[in-house]
DNA sequence: ATTTACATGTAAGACGTTACATGATTCT
DNA sequence: AGAATCATGTAACGTCTTACATGTAAAT
């Protein structure tokens, strides 16, 4: 169901077709929140259009739909959203891989660590940028939810690369 | 295929049966790496026994039995593990929730991150229990993996702890 | 004796991946 | 004209969930 949830609060952010929808995964969400196909996303716009919880608003130049979230998928987003739903389900690859290092050799482990400090400082270089563009269209006003959220990503890889140095200095020593 | 190899490494970890797995996997494995099932399970180890990835060792009581994993599975899971695979997948429903925040109101926004500050620290302390545990099978030798390992769970949700309540402050200042 | 925990499994349906199919519009 | 990008979709296959079925051994 969370690909459901994940489509409507994109939706609900701002209106897109099936396409942008896609490209939008490949940001932020997909890359660290939820992972989703092109064709996957496709029927389930679908499928939430059927049930009334996001609508056609426009359609364009190559038979392109967008989509915005109805008064009904904002109220399903609030509910999923609030309910306090404890067991969440993870699945990250990236994370069994590092929760597996005790199956390598030292040496193996070393390479593993090394590869898994420069990817985590990619990502955090890369939300960097990203995080400057959403900033810099803020005023002085209030702290917008978004930053909060960009904040979170930036976090969690530099947790990643602070511990993947810190584990490499514990095997060298 | 993640599954396969998180259950290649659990039995590369220590030999164990079905149920056993299914319960290790309710451990920092199926919290924070990859989740599973126990139907999910049975049927996975019966194929990677039936490749010769893993061999039944023992047969106990309450038909129980007992695998280790083979040199075939080692060899697998040590490539599995080094090989450099980039853009690994990603599902953590309670990030898609956190992700989605900015789709509530402030009060809304509120009782999550409260919620989330409390699970968080909940998970903390249970795994500082865990690793208590751990820690204390050691003596004065070289850092074991494990540690290094369990300390990736701690900051883990030490840092969604300290995100959560700084995104509070931040709403409430 | 009854309950709890151990132990393994299957079947139906939902969800997700890979690969392919099709065509429109823009850019060079 | 040709290539790249935009745009939507389907079919086959693999993975995961939910719910059920079955029986054994230990604990109270």
């Amino acid at each position: 169901m969370s690909l459901r949830y994940a489509l409507l609060g994109l939706l609900s952010q701002e209106a897109g077709s099936g396409y942008q929808l896609a490209r939008r995964f490949e940001g932020g969400m997909g890359r660290y929140a939820w992972h989703a196909q092109q064709s996957q996303i496709y029927p389930e716009v679908n499928r939430l259009a059927a049930d009334g919880l996001v609508s056609v608003v426009d359609e364009g130049p190559r038979h392109r739909r967008t989509y915005a979230i109805t008064p009904a998928g904002r109220e399903q987003l609030r509910r999923w959203l609030t309910d306090p739903d404890d067991t969440p389900i993870v699945r990250n690859e990236q994370i069994l891989r590092l929760f597996l290092l005790p199956c390598l050799d030292r040496e193996d482990a070393r390479a593993v660590l090394r590869h898994q400090a420069a990817a985590s400082l990619r990502e955090l270089e890369a939300l960097h940028a990203t995080v400057g563009e959403v900033g810099s269209g803020t005023g002085g006003g209030p702290v917008p939810v978004d930053l909060l959220v960009a904040e979170l990503g930036l976090r969690y890889f530099q947790h990643l690369h602070e511990w993947s140095l810190w584990a490499l200095e514990q095997l060298d020593g």
